[in-house]
DNA sequence: GTTATTGACCTTCTTTGACTTTCATTTTTA
DNA sequence: TAAAAATGAAAGTCAAAGAAGGTCAATAAC
């Protein structure tokens, strides 16, 4: 018997193809299609569409919300997937974050603006918090940004 | 589903659009003609049309009462100073930083990528830090992707 | 022993309605 | 007839209900 988690894996990949790589779904919906929990539509989402798998989901609470799936283009975003996976774990200097948005701005990824703005968001002074947790939190913010990029260039 | 709050942003962005930036309505007859609550449009008011998202509101009561609509039109360098010098001081919220990102986009200052990434740097889930500091490193950085957007105008 | 499933509880955003305040007009009243 | 009171016509406020999605830990299945 087919897992439950898989027939819903199956199904939402089934949706992108039609629709070209991007959908929106509501959740209670697809789970009561199911016959499920609802918090099994996130199990599914967090295990089977996840940013390593090439996938970037948002999604907005409230009356009218939603829940979108978004597929990324992985083959044209080696250096971005490489640098969100391995390249920066949970801390980075600002020297190497520097680095690192400067060669995308040389490889065309970014504008010169965009990364100038970025170089602004990671600097040290701009966060500004004991130096203990500076490099976690410029990780983060910096991976924060690359994601949103990967999804840009979809 | 489409949200009633965004169709009266909608149409209240249209009328705005036709009568060069300012405009008045009666409160009562918008309700009506969308058949919700009056305080409806109380509440678009204040999630669409902020002071952060560049409109001003002035209202009446009483009869012949009215709400009137202002789009504010700064100066981009001055409304960057205005950011920079008075609005966010030691710390901001999330939606605020977002409302500002959003009226810069509306105004042509950044560009639609731009804002995204600037998004994404002010996120709470980006800084991650305990919630107590999250405010002050969100308005630290602001100001320093502020700080360059306006280098760069110059 | 890892992967799935479920359910209880939480957070966010929207919509509604009851009650309040303000202002202009009309009606009383000294 | 001028001040005061009543009336009605707006808009404002706030809290509760409703409509989503999120989280996490306990169990179940493999």
């Amino acid at each position: 018997m087919a897992r439950l988690s898989d027939m819903i894996e199956e199904f939402i990949k089934a949706l992108l193809e039609e629709s070209n790589g991007q959908l929106e779904l509501q959740r209670n919906e697809l789970a009561d299609y199911f016959e499920c929990a609802p918090s099994q539509i996130n199990y599914v989402l967090a295990t089977r569409f996840s940013l390593d798998r090439g996938y970037y989901i948002e999604s907005r609470r409230g009356g009218g919300g939603y829940i979108r799936i978004i597929r990324l283009d992985m083959d044209n975003n080696d250096y971005i997937m490489y640098l969100l996976k391995e390249r920066i774990g949970n801390r980075i200097s600002q020297q190497a974050a520097e680095d690192i948005i400067y060669h995308m701005f040389n490889k065309g990824i970014i504008t010169e603006r965009e990364s100038l703005i970025m170089k602004a968001a990671i600097q040290d002074k701009a966060i500004g918090i004991p130096t203990s947790l500076k490099d976690n939190v410029r990780a983060s913010i910096m991976k924060a940004m690359l994601t949103t990029i990967l999804k840009l260039r979809n």
